[in-house]
DNA sequence: CTTTCACGAATGAATGTTCATTTCACTTAT
DNA sequence: ATAAGTGAAATGAACATTCATTCGTGAAAG
């Protein structure tokens, strides 16, 4: 995709490319998430990101290579939010409240990978490597469903079923926040969870 | 209006019954819904709606008066198959179904209407009155949800959170069936329904 | 009955603007 | 000096919108 050593004289490791990489794509993460792909201009990235805009093409090779470079970071970020050291062996109901929390606690963190996630994840222009990982990233889930549904803890629908109702529940919540609707305090997560957990007990 | 609106140029006399501005609004929701605001050409629509693309401006002043009439016209759509007739005297878990199964059957006839609702609640080129309309069509449903908490049938919950719970999670079964993942069979809706009432019933 | 006329509706090429991307002259570090 | 990196400006394409023109129709005139 982007930097190869290929038609360029071998590139001389003088430079720290990780961190202007990172500034680019923090700064195109809060225009995406609010603008959206198409209503966001590469200057404006630039600007936000301190440098112009030509020099934005030597980090990414187009406006479409940056998105999903931050499809991918930001996908894999939520991913290592919600499953690192999770604790596979507790008991199922203390594993749902700590995935339930564990997204309560990266939503408010990064409300704008929440918000970029949700929205860009049908986007067109999103290439076959991001949507790998976006199908890949869903299966360890749905064997913590299929666990829970063998020792009759969880309803016996489609884990895909289970997981669609209960973030897209959260991911509800989420949007009546940041619609000024709703304040969403520990005491109302909390609640939520229990809410969540009813509709997929058996 | 007018009568003999025979006079498009060579094939059509057969158009659609009442407004061609209907027509336009037909094609516009097609591809807002599936490209969004910004991914979506003025040209493409009026192509889509079979006129040319000056002949747009005589119906709409301009792509954004055109994507406002669009969402009131949904909203409107939206609200009425949600709320028109509705038994407010059955018992509260009757309402709840009911309301459940409207939701599935608007989405069932009427997919990309879901889909645009969802994607341009928060575009910024919605007007005050589409967004007054908005906040005015939550109130007959948090109505409900607060007398349902009145008999003790509803936890005593936020309104807007109870709300932002169930139809986030009928969003996310929608989700999940648009991305191909899942089928919303009736036997999948109705043990849907039955967790989402589970998740907020007292 | 046929021709002419008037006028609103419809058209699509033209317009000015904005965009993604490229180019190039300059800086900086070696 | 040289190589690599950078920013400002240039470029060409695509966009929303406009407008001079054409088209189709019913009415009027012959």
């Amino acid at each position: 995709m982007n930097i190869h050593s290929l038609a360029v004289p071998s590139p001389v490791s003088q430079r720290e490319p990780g961190d202007r990489a990172e500034a680019i794509l923090d700064a195109a993460l809060g225009l995406f998430a609010s603008q959206g792909y198409h209503g966001t201009t590469v200057p404006e990235v630039a600007q936000r990101a301190k440098l112009a805009a030509g020099t934005l093409y030597r980090y990414f090779d187009s406006k479409e290579a940056l998105v999903n470079a931050l499809f991918r970071r930001e996908k894999r970020r939520f991913m290592l939010a919600l499953l690192d050291g999770v604790a596979v062996d507790a008991p199922h109901r203390e594993q749902f409240r700590a995935l339930w929390f564990r997204l309560a606690r990266f939503y408010e963190e990064h409300p704008q990978s929440t918000q970029f996630l949700e929205l860009h994840l049908h986007g067109p222009y999103l290439d076959d490597e991001s949507r790998a990982l976006e199908l890949q990233s869903l299966e360890p889930v749905v064997l913590y469903v299929q666990s829970a549904q063998a020792q009759q803890v969880i309803k016996p629908l489609d884990p895909k079923a289970v997981i669609a109702l209960v973030y897209g529940a959260f991911l509800g919540l989420t949007k009546a926040q940041m619609a000024g609707q709703l304040v969403l305090t520990p005491a109302l997560l909390a609640e939520a969870e229990a809410c969540a957990w009813e509709a997929v007990r058996r």
